[in-house]
RNA sequence: GGCGCGAUGGCAGAGUGGUCAUGCAGCGGACUGCAACUCCGUGUACGCCGGUUCGAUUCCGACUCGCGCCUCCA
């Protein structure tokens, strides 16, 4: 049983092989806390989830760091435009954050370094490259030798002659070579800023992520994971300055991970566009567990679409589990070894959600055909097992089909009442009143369902 | 312009050198007082042109189209 994820470095599909099976290092780059987080940002953070899950399942131990950037200019800027103080609005957006991976059903990674909790281990890495003569400083910056790292563009396949030559950006002065980033830079006063052997200043965009690594998961990670815009420049630097600041003969990470982006309805999301989904609005609009579900439907390196269809096919799937759930009361379960099921199998292969799901569907449909309660027990036991691996159908099977009314709707107790009155109305063979009902419940959005056991209604929603 | 990725049935989306993906929607049927739920049945799918092969949607090459990155971005 092993895991194969496909490595950006070598564009390939690859066994995966942690240096140490006790202790597996998973890094996934984080936010930059200046604004909340959209869909798409949710989709990344719920398939790492995915990813640290599958891997737990595995190794005894993982390792996994997150990381919060909040310090940089676009921070700067958007706290100078709210007139806030700027630690007072990184502070806002984490919370924030981590407010929304919750209600995301994402389990909280073992390590969240910030940015600002590292200005030394920044410097000290800083100063590490200086020395081994991969960086310089000039003009109160330092900044990264591109020539200096043979296989600069190896990540990101591509060479710095072309990027120079398409290069629609003004080149500072002070860089010997073009494509040369900077790692520290000064800051004037109304800037956040640190004391360091350059000058008050604060770090550049790509060095926290490599010094928060060194500190916390070692010189060489198993995974490094991100959105593919990150490729390039962000990770291609990371690269250059993991591989540059000491000896390792591992390099600086052994496989990395991309996911892709994702459009809505068809079209790049933004906000010109006014179909930007912050992913908070939609987790107070929707179930969590759908959103949650719908992102995790897409192979994570497709670019996905969201859209109502998505919402609507993913919400079939969780009430068919859900009806499991309720209908399935009086089987006895046993615990399965998610390692055991099909649904696992198919996710270490490079994490293939649309195929697991198929077999997800698979096993909710042999349910309501099993002509057993052994069969259905078994069945749902091995469901079970799935949807608590990856955190849906942890809901009340009640709350979920009746869910929260808000003031507008009818209550449940109205509701109850006006289906005692058909039952009546039904046995009297008034079936013109049972029917009226009926309408007016699905008017309201409630939908029944008539069983032996009684009348099921639940919300539309 | 450079680099990379992709093109599968109405839609979404796996996969395979020669029998089924799967889901949603549609249609027909069973169940039901009628419905809903559930079940059963149902659709000449693999961008275009060459090549390899006994045989290609699957391998190779060209072409067309779409997307991403090259500047902040998951």
């Amino acid at each position: 049983m092993s895991l194969k994820l496909h490595n950006s470095l070598t564009g390939q599909k690859e066994h995966f092989e942690p240096q140490n099976p006790d202790n597996v290092t998973l890094y996934v780059c984080g936010p930059t806390v200046y604004n909340y987080i959209h869909i798409g940002n949710g989709r990344s953070a719920a398939n790492y989830d995915l990813l640290f899950r599958v891997l737990n399942a595995l190794y005894p131990k993982v390792t996994y760091a997150r990381n919060f950037t909040d310090v940089d200019d676009k921070i700067n800027a958007a706290a100078k435009d709210e007139g806030v103080d700027i630690s007072v609005f990184a502070e806002k957006y984490m919370q924030a954050y981590d407010e929304d991976m919750a209600k995301l059903g994402n389990l909280e990674p073992t390590i969240v370094p910030r940015a600002t909790e590292h200005i030394g281990d920044i410097i000290t890495t800083i100063e590490a490259l200086i020395e081994r003569g991969h960086a310089y400083a000039a003009d109160g910056h330092v900044l990264f030798a591109v020539d200096s790292f043979d296989d600069y563009g190896k990540l990101s396949k591509r060479n710095t002659e072309d990027m120079i030559a398409g290069a629609r950006v003004e080149v500072a002065s002070y860089k010997k070579n073009p494509m040369d980033f900077v790692l520290w830079k000064p800051s004037s006063d109304d800037l956040p800023g640190w004391d360091s052997p350059w000058g008050r200043g604060r770090p550049g965009w790509h060095i926290e992520c490599t010094a928060m690594i060194q500190k916390h998961l070692g010189e060489t990670i198993d995974i490094h994971g991100g959105g593919t815009d990150l490729l390039f420049p962000h990770h291609e630097n990371e690269l250059a300055q993991g591989t540059c600041c000491s000896d390792h003969s591992g390099g600086y990470a052994k496989y990395w991970v991309h996911n892709a982006m994702l459009d809505i309805e068809g079209e790049k999301m933004s906000k010109s566009l006014g179909n930007f989904i912050v992913l908070r609005d939609i987790l107070n609009e929707q179930p969590p567990e759908l959103i949650r579900l719908a992102l995790l439907t897409a192979h994570y390196r497709s670019n996905m679409n969201w859209s109502e269809q998505l919402l609507h096919q993913s919400r079939s799937l969780l009430d068919r589990l859900y009806t499991i759930k309720r209908d399935g009361d009086a089987l006895i379960t046993t615990d399965i070894d998610i390692r055991d099921t099909e649904f696992f199998a198919m996710l270490l292969d490079d994490l293939n959600t649309p195929k697991a799901f198929a077999n997800l569907h698979e096993l909710t449909t042999r349910f309501f055909k099993a002509e057993s309660d052994d069969e259905r027990a078994a069945l749902k036991s091995e469901i079970h097992a799935i949807a608590d691996f990856i955190g849906v159908m942890q809901m009340d099977a009640q709350a979920w089909f009746q869910g929260t009314s808000d003031d507008s709707a009818l209550s449940a107790d109205a509701i109850e009442a006006l289906l005692e009155e058909r039952v009546a109305a039904k046995e009297a063979k008034d079936f013109a009143r049972a029917d009226e009902i009926r309408d007016q419940l699905a008017a309201e959005g409630i939908q029944i369902k008539d069983t032996r056991e009684g009348t099921l209604w639940s919300r539309d929603s």
